[in-house]
DNA sequence: GCCCGCCGGCAAATTGCTTTGACACGCCCT
DNA sequence: AGGGCGTGTCAAAGCAATTTGCCGGCGGGC
């Protein structure tokens, strides 16, 4: 029964291989790989024996030599800025469902916002012959270009220089509806806390701000837009430095919620309540937000979905590398919840006026 | 100057090779993987022709060739239940710091608290020839045992029959302290929310919170402890059956931050005010349940030190088969915050005290 | 009845890298 | 000066799959 093949070689394991199937189904090495691939005919009492031999001796291929062989293997890589950022997880795990659906595995690394981390984890992925990539830029990813040999999605950000697939939120949009939100609200000194504007989602965000901004023939002075890294104390310390100009905003639109999280509790900090004093609006809509102290307006994206729709358009890009290149952006929706109101003299004067 | 080699076959781009580099530096191939590897003394000049080919050339070797060749290859594979839990990035992220640092690369999958997925990934996983592999078991995985080839590393949740490497946090510790400060502030009717039995480290959670109230000479009625998923959702319909129970708890513990944020929901909308009327615990300290409203008291456990320390023990393992296993217990905090107060009968009696 | 063509299967070449055994060269010691 | 010995280099043999070229046998058409 034990095969002679089937022992240890210079004390470790060895695996199963075609070789072994082979022998024990009486067939041809090749015939094995045609059964497995589907790649030619073979006549169904053959095909029975091998199908039977594989699952006898618990077969599994390696990937390893299979992807040295046809120079590509059945996973996928995956750079992100940051996996503690509870916004990426989401578009992981959609990404992650889609490719595992069709068989494919995900590499992830963090690139930690950091570009040169991001590009060499980028050659160390390529060294494994993903069948593509999806990313998540920190940098401009120059070199991307120059080797247009791997299939590459980008998402929710875009490096400028970029032309193929790319999957996002309408962020730009998004922004623009807590804009007039504040506004409609009554709000006229208002503060941003933006995220690094080199990234093009929070550049998109504080443009649609602006833009609602805009229509109704307003401006916003720099020092009210304070840049920050998308993370709680970056926007902490944001909405110390806004909340001490005067005049003191009275509402503050933070690029994303992490961001206004920091800027709830520096305005906790500071005795200024929030809606009543000061109004905080957020972008993503992380699960948590519907409980903090006031729950949190915020813009909502769905990772999930950019996620999945990402690695759907790269699993259409590997089967066909020569589709014209496709640009999403998905829809956001404003939520409107408890952390933003009428501004204080607005309030006054309602108090007043009942 | 453009290598012959160095062209398109068959449509498709071909890399560099170890060949082009030693026909550029007039070396043969074995000499340049001795350069690359340092498995033998190679002459200074020889050396510098062979890096100095590299860098031109741009030449990155192919992992594939590699662990094909080696049985092994510069990567580590991961399997979590949900990386949509915030609880588990952090090990994530504690783990790929590690790796990188090492130079392996992490591959990441969701078992969705699937038993059966995780076998399957656990395969998919094993043909990739990962130099070892960290999990977070939502099974029993007992298949892992009966192929020992693989270096292995359990974190967070320990299978019964794993008798080898694990690093957890003192879940059974920390809940002990939970239960010892509802105790201690007077509450005599507790509810608990767990997370699924089977998994060890709710089971532990359980049984240090247990533990406290048998120091007392307490026990807690079955019908008071809610067995649910570890989410909100989950958390906030089994905080509605405990909450409509007699007599009422004056304290829920649940068993994680998720759970806690779906109990601290069920309250709100039972209209009960917390902690006045409801004392709520939770477990894990997640970054966000400092803004919730109130400020959750709970569990501090450092995922990243986990998953730091899980990789760390993995890296040695992979240095020394043979060193003894290695169980690590982290310590873990209670931090006491708004969520927990003293039941509403004592409450009452200290007001009228005053 | 014979020949041609097609189908199914096998053996061998290929993929990029590591590793080993052999070999050549130079140095030191006798 | 010659014989070891150590050192550095190379060529070739894998690793485990896929893929290609070829061949034998069988069926159909003339």
């Amino acid at each position: 029964m034990t095969n002679p093949d089937n022992r240890r070689r210079g004390g470790k394991a060895v695996a199963i291989t075609v070789r072994q199937i082979a022998e024990t189904a009486s067939v041809s090495v090749g015939t094995v790989s045609h059964v497995l691939n589907g790649s030619a005919r073979v006549t169904e009492p053959r095909r029975r024996r091998v199908m039977e031999a594989i699952r006898k001796l618990g077969y599994q291929p390696s990937e390893l030599a299979r992807g040295l062989r046809r120079n590509f293997t059945a996973m996928l890589g995956m750079i992100i800025p940051d996996i503690t950022n509870p916004f990426f997880p989401g578009i992981v795990r959609g990404a992650e469902d889609i490719a595992c659906q069709s068989g494919y595995r995900l590499v992830l690394c963090n690139s930690d916002n950091d570009e040169a981390k991001e590009l060499s984890y980028l050659n160390d992925l390529r060294s494994f012959r993903p069948s593509g990539l999806l990313i998540i830029p920190s940098g401009s990813v120059s070199d991307s270009l120059s080797h247009p040999d791997a299939n590459i999605v980008f998402v929710d950000r875009c490096p400028a220089e970029w032309k193929g697939d790319f999957v996002t939120a309408d962020n730009e949009g998004g922004a623009y509806q807590v804009g007039r939100h504040l506004l409609a609200l009554g709000h006229r000194h208002l503060g941003v806390i933006t995220g690094p504007l080199s990234v093009t989602s929070a550049a998109d965000r504080l443009r649609g701000f602006r833009r609602a901004l805009a229509e109704m023939d307003m401006t916003i002075g720099s020092e009210y837009i304070q840049e920050a890294r998308f993370n709680s104390e970056s926007g902490y310390s944001a909405a110390l430095r806004l909340l001490q100009m005067l005049p003191r905003p009275t509402a503050i639109f933070a690029a994303n919620d992490l961001l206004a999280c920091g800027a709830l509790a520096a305005a906790q900090h500071l005795r200024l309540r929030c809606p009543e004093d000061l109004s905080v609006a957020g972008f993503d809509n992380l699960e948590f937000v519907e409980h903090t102290a006031p729950a949190l307006t915020t813009v909502h994206q769905s990772g999930y979905q950019i996620g999945a729709t990402a690695c759907r358009l790269l699993l259409e890009r590997i089967a066909d590398r020569n589709k014209p290149p496709v640009r999403l952006v998905l829809p956001t929706e404003l939520k409107v919840r408890n952390s933003t109101g009428p501004p204080p003299e607005a309030r006054g004067r309602r108090a007043a006026a009942e």
